[in-house]
DNA sequence: ACTGTTATTGCAACCGATCTCAGCAACCGA
DNA sequence: TCGGTTGCTGAGATCGGTTGCAATAACAGT
């Protein structure tokens, strides 16, 4: 492979560099005749430009990191799968950045971008984000964060409505008859969390049962200790909501480990929306979010921030998904 | 941030620019005491390489490409995983790349890298692995296949041993007193799946017993097709091989809610070992891959060609890993 | 025919490093 | 003291593009 530079392809098309790099990067400037003639040659040598170069030159490159602390939660994989695709259908590269919640991690790899002229970046936080710290960073690099922020100020944000989605699962369940209604949280740290838990506390109260909570751990072992929980109790609850899927798993999983029966013994409900709810034993009922939706608009709010400067802060809509985790509790 | 480029390091620290070049990248060729000097100088001003104009110059960058079909495949989420990990420890930046399939993708992507200078790059292919190519793509830049190859050839190769993993589960299930065992397909393509399947077919025959394939599509509906064909016979197995975990999770998934339960009825097991399967209902038997060595190792193989041009193909064991879904079968 | 646009294209500096080559000082043995 | 290493640093070309500016061509208007 004879080194493919933009000089040669110039020579063969008999232009200069200068007009070559037009016809590709600024169509109109050149003159349609002589660009197609460039563009015919350089794909007859199968040349295509270095993304290094020209981020180099332009100090703004297409390479955008998505920061998420542990992809092998089914939740960060969708959306870096909507993501990636989002990405590559506007000519940008994602770049996969995993954590593992360590905020040092982050802070290197906002340094990174910050060097590869990321035009932007995503995150998608396990911690409470701290707004200031990305302000360190924030020199002509924009961020746009699927969690809610405190404080709503510089940075845009994109995130489904929580209050909105437990509600619809207590009314789910309220339809269904229940009444004394559980919840384990085994999430903690994003304002995320921490909405949907007060949002469960809130919204129990003013339906007049009283809230509880059999489990706030942040791990996925609150599943466990969750089923536990709900085994000591004189009178359970006829039905749990899980402050998201994977958690719902775990406390499906849990529960059936010491015999009890999902949606016999006690309905169960997720929040998220996992394609891998379906295969669930039994198929998870959950509040959905869209996860699709939100990749493609956390980069179009980015790109809207670069272009004219906004800072949106969307909410998305969830929506409830009836699988086979519940049903009427049992008499 | 005024930006930070060589040359404000090297003014600030009165020495050239390629002084501090090298105090970075070779640092024996600089007198200890200047380098210090300027190392101190750097980390004051906050200074760090940009990886582009490196790469650029050196034609030779700290990208890895991670080719993978769907990161939603928590296979594949766990490969990711262990490999960005892997990766950043020796100084590269994973690039996820998501193909969903498509082998256009895939070429896109090669040349992606190409233009990149990516050192390397690691494909976990959901079809055959095409090694011509590959070869096109393999003007100094390498690659390592999670996978078998046809041919044997030029391209290194990480896999784990599947006759054995299969031999494993059932042995495992012989164990327990089956003595009819079912096989559900549910991906192919691969090498890998391919080998799986054969492993069973001859295994089984070998043993003496007629092989039963309840389904042998590629999707995840074979779980669903093969419940079905499950319930459809007349003397079912009671006992059934899947080829890796999800199809297990949708198997039991669709005969759960068919009424047939794991493992009183019959019993299932996987091969994987995600993780998730710990928290399926109920926690999945399975043959463990093991796959944070798949990841490392598929790093070293590839740097390893780099250095010395060798080729190799690492075999790793897999390992029976009983958990919940399996038992003696049901008299 | 003459001057004032406007459309195209070439020139050359520049982005932030790397790397070969050359220069220079200190050091070695004779 | 002198030629011959050896060690360290500076110069300047180069990687593959981009872009402001100048040059030329083409086209109007009068």
């Amino acid at each position: 492979m004879p080194d493919l530079s933009i000089d040669v392809v110039a020579k063969a098309a008999g232009v200069h560099r200068s007009t070559v790099s037009r016809a590709f990067s600024r169509p109109e400037a050149v003159k349609s005749e002589t660009r197609e003639h460039i563009l015919r040659v350089a794909e007859g040598l199968g040349y295509t430009m270095s993304p290094l170069a020209q981020a180099l030159r332009r100090k703004t490159s297409t390479f955008i990191p998505l920061i998420v602390p542990d992809i092998t939660n089914p939740f960060f994989a969708e959306l870096a799968k909507t993501m990636t695709q989002a990405a590559d259908e506007r000519g940008y590269q994602l770049l996969l950045c995993v954590t593992n919640g360590d905020p040092a991690k982050t802070d290197g790899y906002f340094t990174a971008m910050q060097a590869m002229y990321a035009p932007f970046g995503i995150v998608a936080p396990s911690t409470k984000v701290d707004t200031e710290a990305l302000k360190r960073f924030d020199f002509g690099h924009k961020v746009v964060v699927i969690d809610r922020v405190e404080g709503d100020d510089a940075v845009p944000t994109v995130t489904v409505d929580s209050r909105r989605g437990i509600m619809l699962a207590l009314d789910h369940l309220h339809g269904l008859g229940h009444t004394s209604i559980g919840y384990v949280s085994g999430i903690a740290g994003t304002h995320t969390a921490q909405d949907r838990m007060d949002a469960y506390l809130e919204l129990t109260a003013q339906s007049g049962s009283t809230p509880l909570v059999l489990d706030s751990g942040s791990d996925l072992d609150a599943g466990t200790r969750g089923a536990e929980h709900y085994l000591e109790m004189d009178s359970p609850p006829t039905a749990i909501i899980a402050a998201n899927d994977m958690v719902a798993f775990a406390v499906i999983s849990a529960l059936g480990q010491r015999g009890v029966r999902v949606p016999e013994d006690v309905s169960v409900i997720g929040f998220d929306g996992l394609a891998l709810g379906a295969r669930f034993n039994p198929a998870l009922t959950t509040i959905q979010q869209p996860i699709a939706d939100m990749g493609h608009i956390a980069i179009e709010l980015a790109e809207k921030q670069n272009a004219d400067g906004s800072v949106d802060h969307i909410v998305l809509e969830p929506q409830l998904l009836v699988r086979g985790s519940t049903s009427g509790p049992r008499k």
